[in-house]
DNA sequence: CATAAGTCGTACGTCTGTGTACGACTTTCA
DNA sequence: TGAAAGTCGTACACAGACGTACGACTTATG
C-alpha cells in the first residue's frame, strides 16, 4: 500500500505530471470549462505530452479533484483538534478557506465528466472530518441541533464558495475574507441563545 | 414606454415565444451547458422556429435570464413590507426561494456568454430590494452591522444557492427547505447577542 | 379567402475541442 | 554511452454545437 504505482517512473515524468495536475486544479479552477489545451499551456508543456500521461480529459479532472481533496485532507488533518469547538472551526476556516475557494469550480468541473459517485468517494474524507467535529460541538452544546446535520456541513460549503466569489468579484478584500467567513459560519452554528 | 414592442408579432408566435423562454428557464435551470436544439425540443417547437425569434444563443439565454428576475421582481414587490424586518425577511424568503432555486444555475450559464456588465444591470433591480430592507434591519439593531452589507445580501444568495442544491441532492426534502433557510438566514443576520 | 406571418425540416458551412498517428528530437539512467 | 523513456509539433479524423440558406407547409388575421 505505498503511495508509488508498480510502474517506474523516469523523474523528467514525474516532474510534467505534478506541473500538469497543478496547472489543472488552477485553470480548472478559475474556468470550469477550460480545454485541454488550456490546461497543457497553463503547465507549459505540449497538448501530446499531457495526453501521454492522462488518456482522456475525464481523466486529468478527476486527477486534480483528488489531488485537491488530497491536499484538504492534508491541510484538515494538521488542525489542531483540541478546546471548544468553536474555536477548533475556526482555526480550521482560517486555514482552509483559500484551498475551498481555489476547488468549487474546479468541483464544477467534474460534475460534469464524472458519475457522481465518484465524486462523492473521493469528497467524503475531508467531509467527514468537518462534519465529526460539528457532531462533536452539538455533543457539547455548542451548536445548535435544530437543523440537520447534513445541512450544517453543507451550509459552510456554501459560504466558503460564496466568499471566493465574492472575493474575486472585489466586494471582499483578501484580508477581510477570513474573519468574515468565521463570523458567518459561527453564527450559522451558534446554538441560538434566548432573546431577553 | 408600454410594455409592448413597436413591432406587430402575431398571437402565434408571442405564444412560442413565451414557450420557448421558459423552456429555456426551466431546461438552462437543469444545466447550464444545454444545447439551443436541447431547448428547442423541450419547448415543443423546432430549432428554426427558435432562430426566429432569437439570433443567438446568448441572446436566448438573455431573455430568459431577463424573464427570470423580472418574475423575482413581481414575487418580491408583492411582499408585505410592513412590521419587524427579520419577520418581513421570512416572508420574502418564504415567497421567493424556490425561483431563487431554479435561477441558479441559469445564471452561471448567462455568466459564460454576456458581459459581467449586462448580467448586474439585469440583477440589480431585486438585489436592490433585499438590500434595502437589509439596511433597514440594520437601522433598526435587529440585523448585524459588523460585516459588509453587500456580503450579507450576497451571503442569503448563497445560502439559498446551497439549499436548492442540497433539494436536488435529495440531502433536504422539499418541505424542510423553506424553515432551513429561514433559520439559517436569521441566525446570520442577527444581530451578536451578549453571551452570559 | 388571400396574403402576410409564422413554423419547421433538411441540409450545409464553420468553429472548437477531443483524441489518435506519426515521427523527430531530447533527456534520463543503467 | 546507448537504449529506453519522455517530450512535443504537425497533421488528421471525428463529434457536437452554432448559425445560415432554402423551400414547403400551416395558421392567423384583415
Amino acid at each position: 500500500m505505498s503511495t508509488t504505482a508498480p510502474r517506474r517512473r523516469r523523474a523528467d515524468a514525474e516532474r510534467s505530471i505534478a506541473r500538469i495536475v497543478s496547472a489543472a486544479r488552477a485553470t480548472l479552477g478559475r474556468d470550469p470549462n477550460a480545454s485541454v489545451d488550456d490546461i497543457a499551456r497553463a503547465a507549459g508543456v505540449g497538448r501530446m505530452t499531457l495526453y501521454g500521461h492522462f488518456r482522456t480529459r475525464a481523466e486529468l479532472v478527476e486527477a486534480a479533484l483528488a489531488d485537491a481533496l488530497r491536499a484538504g485532507e492534508e491541510v484538515l488533518a494538521a488542525v489542531d483538534l483540541t478546546g471548544d469547538a468553536r474555536e477548533v472551526l475556526a482555526r480550521l476556516l482560517e486555514s482552509s478557506w483559500s484551498l475551498v475557494a481555489e476547488s468549487t469550480a474546479l468541483l464544477t468541473a467534474a460534475q460534469d465528466v464524472l458519475p457522481a459517485g465518484r465524486i462523492r468517494q473521493l469528497h467524503d474524507a475531508p467531509a467527514n472530518r468537518v462534519e465529526e467535529l460539528v457532531r462533536r460541538g452539538q455533543d457539547e452544546g455548542a451548536f445548535r441541533t435544530d437543523l440537520p446535520l447534513s445541512w450544517l456541513v453543507g451550509v459552510i460549503h456554501y459560504v466558503l464558495q460564496g466568499a471566493a466569489e465574492e472575493r474575486r468579484a472585489g466586494r471582499l478584500k483578501e484580508e477581510e475574507v477570513a474573519a468574515t467567513v468565521t463570523a458567518t459560519v459561527k453564527a450559522i452554528l451558534a446554538a441560538p441563545v434566548r432573546k431577553g
